[in-house]
Order: structure tokens, then sequence, then C-alpha cells
RNA sequence: GGGCAAGUGGCGGAAUUGGUAUACGCGCUGGUCUUAGAAACCAGUGCCGCAAGGCUUAAGAGUUCGAGUCUCUUCUUGCCCA
């Protein structure tokens, strides 16, 4: 038998694809195919094979179903690796980069998508921040920025500011280093004004995953409480107060407030309050790390008055786990039923009053804070009330009397945007010398990052930069400087699906003709990492744009999400605890491996995430060179359902490799096959299973179980290697692996597309019909006391009288009914009988 | 600590959503071919049993003619938030 040579033929058809050609604006139902475009780190990883793969199925699925489709590709171009890799290689971070999407555009197209390269976008490219420059100046004309003064978290050893999540354990990520708050004056964009339609819309997006809802949602954190005044004893003063329980007002026992907060006036000349201070500045700014910090405290002169009880002075406190920029930068303890405000108390020994029952004694000392919902006790005309009741109750009274009002806050904060970073997009705004603000003239965009840069000092690049922030207001001629920051590379990627609807736009960011055609984008996949902040800043830049651009009609940028799991190797180690690639490995048996060059010990580890620090990679590249692009990709899709990891296996991408090889053989065979006798009842059953199975392979394409549509089409392949050998014509046969063919197409490309053209198969740009209704035999189940006896294949819709009468003559649940007393008899048509028997 | 998922053979995992449990693949066992190995092909493969048959979806209960699927309790694991 031929050998099929994937290496001839993947080459062939790689710049051939039949999805990849964008019609302009047809009255074709359009379909917007989007995965997350990538960082040009250098290489592609497994990850990214798996993320194209599914999104080439659906957007080859789509085309094939007659839909004009748009499934664009770019790069996610600006970045901090850039500098990295620039000063270990003495490379500039433009040539670096540049470097790296040539090779991995390379690499992406030997994988056989059906992307429309046209449309190619980076993000590094003037000719997209040049966009990017003109919508931040539009959102800071329209009031979505501001220049804010607050707290960062600074890396010390990296100098530059580091985002929540970059802070791990209250260390840089990168640097390790402790943390520090720093002050310093940043752009905002304020994501915080549409916190209310970020959380209500969700319930629109039905096509997102509940989890990844779920995830903004609490991300946003919508809480409802209220503000309450307290009175500055001998004062007039004010303290403004931000709960979630005022229902535990009554056992209010400190207020403590931000190091930030206006009180903090009087004590500017206190050296003991500025070493307490710039303790607190030590602890970083994430709610982890508040939460793990120890509490401190640093008790003032000052007391407030009880609002609702009478001559009742409490104490304040300025303390560390206080911020300014959440609530009002005060909150009262109630030490009873909250463990950090318990905590504290025991630390400076304040009295914890307990209002809430715990349904253990009353008197009875707490040796933790009692969370939890209970009755009202200790609590004046609070008592007896239940937890909810109470809250309802003590904020009617406090609005009533004008102690506060009623308040809802979200977790959300503003999102800081200014990074101290040469390979960003330029923030287009000038400082004139009387210290005012303003964005630079559109016309003058874009503001080029200079080519000249040193990046080995520290510190700001484009500030240390000789001349390039020297510059002028053109309208007045007036001496400037540039902003010196660059952006968050978030923001790049917060509109990039918009640019793709027109990249080659030049007056403006975007066609609005063809956004309104194209957008949404009908199905985006990525990985879960980007649940919240990238798929929020994209929601964010949206109705961020759609508030003052009133030609864009769109609220929500992605109807239907989808994410991936991630790919997974074990990892291994040596004698010295270095870590080994995996071919640098020799696997004995499941739980023992040897080191290739000295047949020394490897220690194997579970299989995590692959991952270039623990070396358990496996190079895409190498593997579609041994393996073909259609076996990875099969492999890829074969192993696990889409949404769940997969573990990365060799004899898996092998066994790929050698049932494409079967499927090759298999039509040459059918191909090749001597026309014998045929038996209509064998055509009819051949011809029902391949319909049955079909059904089958289009329905799971369509609901993204690409692993169960790769057993259905072992199964096809099953049916019709056993078929070969039956009485039924070589037309049937013929016509039989050609519809399998054409379905394996979205999968499989490169293969499928031969395989078509050597039957000269005319439709293989469409997709077969699946017709349910040609279904005619089914499965039936005979049960007896609902266990099932036997099973029997009739025509669909067959009678209960007719399935009875089999089964009396030839059915082996016979015996299980013979002589007894059958009390009932349950018919659901197509499915089964059972036979209730004493 | 809170929230959300999920527990099915040796392994990855199916099950038309209340109607055949273990599809399909990997692995394993035996066989054919071969000087031998690899490859390929054929057969077998949840557990107990010679068989008839019985048992089995983390454990236990419930609803139902019928439960992997629905309800409750318990246990375990993973993820997110703290």
């Amino acid at each position: 038998m031929e050998r099929y040579s994937f290496q001839q033929i993947e080459n062939k058809w790689r710049n051939i694809s039949s999805a990849n050609s964008v019609e302009n604006l047809t009255s074709k139902k359009k379909y917007y195919c989007l995965e997350m475009f990538p960082y040009p780190s250098g290489k592609i990883h497994m990850g990214h094979v798996r993320n194209y793969t599914i999104g080439d199925v659906i957007a080859r699925y789509k085309f094939l179903n007659g839909y004009n489709v748009l499934h664009p590709m770019g790069w996610d171009a600006f970045g901090l690796p850039a500098e990295n890799a620039s000063k270990q290689n003495n490379l500039h971070p433009k040539q670096w980069t540049e470097n790296n999407i040539k090779i991995m555009k390379t690499q992406l197209q030997k994988l056989g998508l059906s992307i429309n390269w046209s449309l190619e976008i980076s993000t590094c490219d003037k000719d997209y921040y040049k966009h990017q420059q003109e919508i931040f100046i539009d959102f800071y004309n329209n009031g979505l920025i501001s220049r804010k003064e607050t707290y960062v978290n600074w890396d010390p050893v990296e100098k530059t500011v580091l985002a929540n999540e970059q802070v791990i354990n209250g260390k840089g990520w990168r640097s390790n280093a402790t943390v520090e708050r720093k002050k310093l004056s940043q752009w905002f964009f304020n994501i915080t004004k549409f916190s209310s339609s970020l959380l209500e819309d969700l319930e629109k997006l039905d096509g997102w995953p509940e989890k990844v809802k779920l995830m903004q949602k609490n991300w946003i954190g919508k809480s409802y409480g209220c503000e309450i005044d307290f009175l500055v004893v001998g004062s007039k003063k004010k303290v403004k107060v931000f709960t979630t329980r005022p229902d535990t007002i009554f056992g209010a026992s400190f207020i403590a407030v931000s190091t930030e907060h206006p009180l903090c006036n009087d004590f500017i000349n206190d050296n003991d309050f500025k070493t307490f201070k710039e303790e607190c500045n030590k602890t970083g700014t994430t709610e982890e790390a508040l939460a793990n910090a120890e509490k401190l405290g640093y008790k003032t002169n000052i007391f407030v008055e009880h609002p609702f009880i009478k001559n009742k002075k409490i104490p304040v406190f300025f303390a560390n786990f206080v911020l300014m920029d959440y609530g009002t930068g005060a909150v009262f303890g109630c030490p009873a039923h909250d463990q950090r405000d318990f905590d504290f108390a025991k630390k400076y020994n304040l009295e914890i009053i307990k209002v809430v029952s715990d349904k253990q004694d009353k008197n009875e000392k707490l040796d933790k804070a009692y969370t939890d919902r209970g009755e009202m006790i200790n609590s004046d005309f609070l008592n007896g009330l239940d937890t909810d009741s109470a809250k309802n109750a003590i904020i009617e009274k406090i609005v009533s009397k004008d102690l506060g009002k009623k308040k809802t806050l979200y977790r959300l904060k503003d999102w800081g945007v200014s990074r101290q970073r040469y390979w960003g997009c330029p923030i287009p705004m000038i400082y004139l010398e009387d210290g005012s603000v303003k964005p630079v003239e559109k016309n003058e965009l874009p503001i080029l990052l200079p080519n000249d840069i040193d990046l080995n000092s520290q510190g700001n690049p484009l500030e240390n930069h000789p001349t390039w922030k020297i510059t002028k207001d053109i309208k007045t001629g007036k001496k400037a400087t540039r902003e010196t920051d660059t952006l968050d590379t978030f923001v790049d990627s917060s509109w990039y699906f918009l640019r793709f609807c027109s990249p080659k736009h030049k007056s403006s960011p975007f066609d609005h003709k063809k956004i309104n055609y194209w957008m949404p984008v009908d199905q985006y996949i990525g990985g879960i990492e980007h649940a919240i902040l990238h798929l929020l800043y994209s929601r964010f830049f949206t109705k961020g744009i759609n508030s003052y651009d009133k030609k864009l009609k769109l609220s929500e940028p992605f109807k239907n999400l989808f994410t991936q799991g991630m790919v997974c190797h074990e990892s291994y180690k040596d004698e010295h605890g270095n870590w080994l690639y995996p071919d640098e490995v020799e696997k004995i048996n499941p739980n023992t491996a040897i080191k290739k060059i000295d047949k020394s010990k490897v220690t194997i580890g579970p299989p995590e995430s692959m991952s270039k620090s623990k070396k358990n990679t496996i190079d895409p590249e190498i593997m579609i060179e041994k393996y073909g692009a259609d076996a990875v990709r099969w492999f890829i899709l074969s192993d696990s359902p889409p949404e769940k990891d997969i573990q990365w296996s060799d004899s898996g991408v092998a066994a790929s490799n050698k049932f494409l090889q079967k499927i090759w053989n298999l039509n040459l065979q059918i191909l090749n096959r001597k026309q014998g006798k045929s038996q209509k009842e064998l055509e009819i059953s051949l011809k029902n299973k391949i319909e049955v199975l079909s059904v089958k392979i289009d329905g799971s394409i369509k609901n993204f179980k690409f692993n169960v549509t790769i057993a259905h089409f072992y199964e096809a392949y099953n049916t019709l290697v056993q078929s070969i050998n039956l009485k039924v014509s070589n037309k049937i046969l013929i016509e039989s692996i050609i519809k399998v063919i054409k379905l394996i197409l979205p999968l499989t490309p490169h293969i499928a597309n031969e395989i078509l053209d050597l039957h000269k198969c005319k439709t293989k740009n469409k997709w077969p019909s699946i017709k349910n209704n040609y279904i005619e035999e089914i499965k039936f189940a005979i049960q007896v006391n609902g266990k099932t006896r036997d099973i029997i294949t009739v025509k669909k819709n067959t009678d209960q009288n007719i399935i009875e009468r089999i089964i009396s003559k030839e059915s082996k649940a016979e015996k299980f009914i013979k002589d007894k007393t059958i009390l009932k008899t349950i018919f659901v048509k197509n499915k089964i009988i059972n036979y209730i028997i004493k």
C-alpha cells in the first residue's frame, strides 16, 4: 500500500485555503471568529496550537456552512520581555519583536490555519498605535481618563509599578523583591464609571461560560451598605465611615482610618506617626497583602461619639488595613463579628461586644469573630431582628436621622495605565511650564517611540532620553515636555478586535460601516487566564467608545466566549535537581525514567501546564515535522474535551498520524475495489450508520465537543473498513467516504482536500447535508423490571404491537416474561419497552 | 474561611439530558506474518463466575416503571476569591 506522504501533501495545501477569503460586506450571514492574538515571544507553543486549532475548526465549519467568515490574526507586540531580551542579546526591542513575528507566522502557517493574513496587525506598528493614541485623546476629552495621585505597588529592584496580579505573596513576580507602596501620579482609565453596566450586562452574555461571568461579577464586587457620620468629640468635625454591616453598629468599639485620611493633617509633625506611616507603606496594596499583613494601629487622642448610644465615646486609630481609595478611607470596627477587627481588638485590648447571637450563651466569650447571620442582641431597637432586617432597619434610621446615607460600593478600581517602560505605546499628553496638562493635537499623531534608546540604565528609559521629551504645544508655541510613561499593554489588546474589521483604515481607528457589519465577535476563543482583566478591559473599551461615538452600535464586544484548557506534560529533574526537557529523557515505564546521555536517574514530576521554567515543553514545530500538521491538530482535539486540560502524549500524536495513514489507505482500497454483487439491506444499513454518525459529528462540532467528534470519526472509519468486505456497491461506498472526508475537513484540512480532489469532488467547499430524517434503523431496548434484557434493531417509529411480536418470537428477553404476570408495560417510542412483572 | 466545578475501567474519557453504562482512543494479553525486532492485521480486555447469571458510575439514602444524570447527607479533588 502506498505510503501517505504528509510532507508533500501538506506543503501543497498549506497556502491554498478555502476559508481565507473575506468577501466584503455581502448579504451573506457574517461570522467573526477570533482567537486571542499571541505575544510574539519567539516560538509558538502547544497552548497556541490548541487555541488556534479550535478556532480554525469553527472558522472552517462556518465557512463550509455558507457564512462570510472573518478570521484574522495579529500580534500583541509591545511588552516587557522585549526589553529584557534586548538587554541580554543587545538587540533592539523592535528588531527582536519583528524577528519573532516572522518565525511565529511561519510556524502558524504550517498548522494550516484558514487565517486571512492580509488583515494582519501588530500593536507595536505605528499604524496601529497611532489610532490607539487617538482613542486615548477621545477618551480624555470625554472624561474617561483622569490623572490621579495614588499609591501603587512599587518594585524597588525593577523600579517599576506592578499591577496587583504581578504581586505574588507581597513580592514582585519577576524580581522577587518585597513590594512597597509608593505614591505616584498616574493616568487612569475611569472604568468605575461603567461598574454598574459592566455588571448588569453580564446577564446579556448567554454565550459566555457561567464561570467567567461569575469571576467578573466577583471582581466588580458590588456591595451595598451605608455611610455613617461620627461626630468628633469636642470638635465640629465628622468622620465619614462606610460599612456593609451597619447592623453591627452597637458592637462598634473603635474607628480605623487610613494614614491618608484628612484627620492625619494634625499629626504631620508627629515623628511616631511618621514612622508608623512609613511602616504601613511597606505593605502592598492588594487585598491579599492587606488581609495577610499583621494588623497595625496607631492610637490617637481623638474620640468620636456613638450615634445611637448616648455618652459612649469610641477611640480612633490610624491603621494599615484601611485604604483611602476604597469607600471613605475609614471604617468602624466591630470585633465580635469581623475577624480582622477581632484581631485588632485583641492586640489593642479593646471591647468586644456581641450583637449577633451565635446561639451560644450570651455571655460566653468568643475565641474568634462570629460572622454568620443571626438574631440581634445588645442592640437597643434592633434586638430580636435577624441580620438582614436589622440592616434595613438601621439604614432607614440613619437616613431619617440624617446621620448618613444608603450607598452602593464597588470593589472595582479605576485602571492605572502608566508604565515606566520603553516598549509600549507613548501616551499622547504634554506638560506645559505652567503645570497644566493637555493632549497633543490629533494631527501630530503618531507620537513615535524614539529608535535610539538606552535600556541599560535604571529607571524610565524615555525619561532618560536626552531629547525625546522636549517639545512644544503647536497651538501656542509654548515649551512643553512629553509624558514619558507608556501605556499598559492591556490597552493594546482592548480594541484590536475592532481594528481587525478595517485594519488598513487610515483616517480613524475604524471604518464604522465595517465595524457595524462585523461586530460583535461571534466566537472568541482563548485561555481562562484572561477571564477577568483582558475581557473586562475590552468590554470597558467597547462601552467607552460607545458612550461618545454615536455611530457605533455595540454594547458588548464578544457574543460567545470559549475558554480552552491548558496543555500539560510531566516534568523531569536529574539527580542534581536540574530540570530536563522531555527529549533529554528516556522513559522506561510510567514511573521510571533515565537521562539519555549518562543513564542517570530522573525524577518524574506530575503533569503540569507546559512552561519554559520547568522545561516540560514540546516544540510544536518538531511535532509537525515528525507527524504532520493534520496529525498534531487531530491529537490536540482528540484526547480531552477542549475546555479541560489536556496531557500531551507522544504516543497519542503518533497514533493520530497512523490513523490518517489508515484513512488514506482505506480511500485507495475503495478506489481500487472490484465491483461485486450487492445486497439492498446491507447498503441501507451502511447508509444509515453513516447518516447517524454525520448527525453526531455535525452536532459535536457545533457544541465544541471535538473529542467526541473524533470518536465518531473512528466509528465511521471502522464502519467503512468492515463494509469493504460486504456486499455493497462501490457507488455507495464512495458516496459514504466522500461524506466522511467532507466532515473531517475542518479538523484535518490537508489530507481531506487531497482525498476529495482524488474523487474530483466538486462540492468540497460545501458542508454535506445533515438529514436527521434519513435515519431509518434504530436500536431498541427491552427491559424487564427496569433491567435491560435485550437490544433489538428495528425500523424507526415501530409500533408497540410489532415490537411485542418480535419479542415473543426472537428475543432473549422472552424467557424473563414467559409464565409471569405482567402488571404493567411501559412503552417509549424509539427507545424502550419495560415490562413490570411479579 | 467563602464561592464554583467535578468524582465513571489500568489511563484519557463517551452516554441523544431521566430510557442500551463503560462508545472511541491509549495501554495490556493472545494470535497471524517475519531469521528476529518494528510495523501491519485479527481476536480479547469493568468486576465475580465453568456457565446460567449476578454486581458495578466516590459512599449512603430518597423520588421513579426506570437514576451516571434529579433531591438530600457525607467524603475527596481541582479552580477562583480571601
